[in-house]
DNA sequence: CCTATATGTGAGCAGTTATTGACATATTGT
DNA sequence: ACAATATGTCAATAACTGCTCACATATAGG
């Protein structure tokens, strides 16, 4: 895990429409880049096509071709990164980090996330 | 989990600087700003106090007053708001996840953030 | 008191980022 | 071939961020 992979991935998750984004793309297994703008009233096209890019360069989407359409899908590994860095600084309370991620993991509760969704 | 609070805690930890700063201070139980700022060659004090004040303002350091000195601490619990928003985009690797800072917690593994560290 | 120490704050500047509008590319259907 | 669709890219601009310098505040010690 590099410096500059990690700058890329806390970057990108530092803007509210691209971890909107993310939330969005997480909610299916892929969508198009047109269906992902049109999510998006207060923003342009070409804004969501920018936070894409971004997104993929951090790695945490992958593209995929299919005629004219581009379909996002969300790369589980990098959430990694940010583990890592968690973990290091959390040591004195990695045992709650571990069961918060395991009883949402058991209850499959998302409603966290909803208030992040509402940001873009 | 208001999205301000998302927001501020996602924009503080997007800059390698204050991923570095909030790593020193975790390495140790307190640290007065002076220590801390003595450990960036390469940057002013007055921009590590900046720093800090944007940590403390998204609620991811505490600052106690002893004297002349302010001495900084991690808050814990806000790693729930990353957490909680990683918990929702990666819900198809959860337990991968899990797994990830059990394993780190157990082997006490900090390699991974020692290059984020580097950064400043 | 007066000076030194520890730290924060505000103005100003430079570099970065987000957004848009116009244009480019690629693919599909007729 | 042509027009429509889906999407990316480029240039320009506005907003934001981080850094430094000078100054303010507050405490400690002689």
């Amino acid at each position: 895990m590099t410096t500059s992979e990690s700058d890329a991935i806390f970057s990108a998750l530092a803007d509210p429409t691209r971890r909107a984004i993310l939330s969005l793309i997480g909610e299916h297994e892929e969508l198009p880049a047109g269906e992902i703008a049109a999510h998006f009233d207060s923003l342009g096209r070409t804004a969501v096509s920018s936070h894409l890019r971004i997104l993929r360069l951090a790695g945490l989407v992958a593209e995929r071709r299919d005629g004219r359409f581009r379909h996002y899908s969300v790369t589980p590994t990098p959430a990694d990164a940010v583990v890592a860095f968690l973990t290091s600084v959390y040591q004195n309370s990695l045992e709650q980090l571990a069961s918060a991620v395991q009883d949402a993991s058991a209850t499959g509760d998302t409603t966290l996330n909803r208030a992040d969704e509402r940001s873009a």
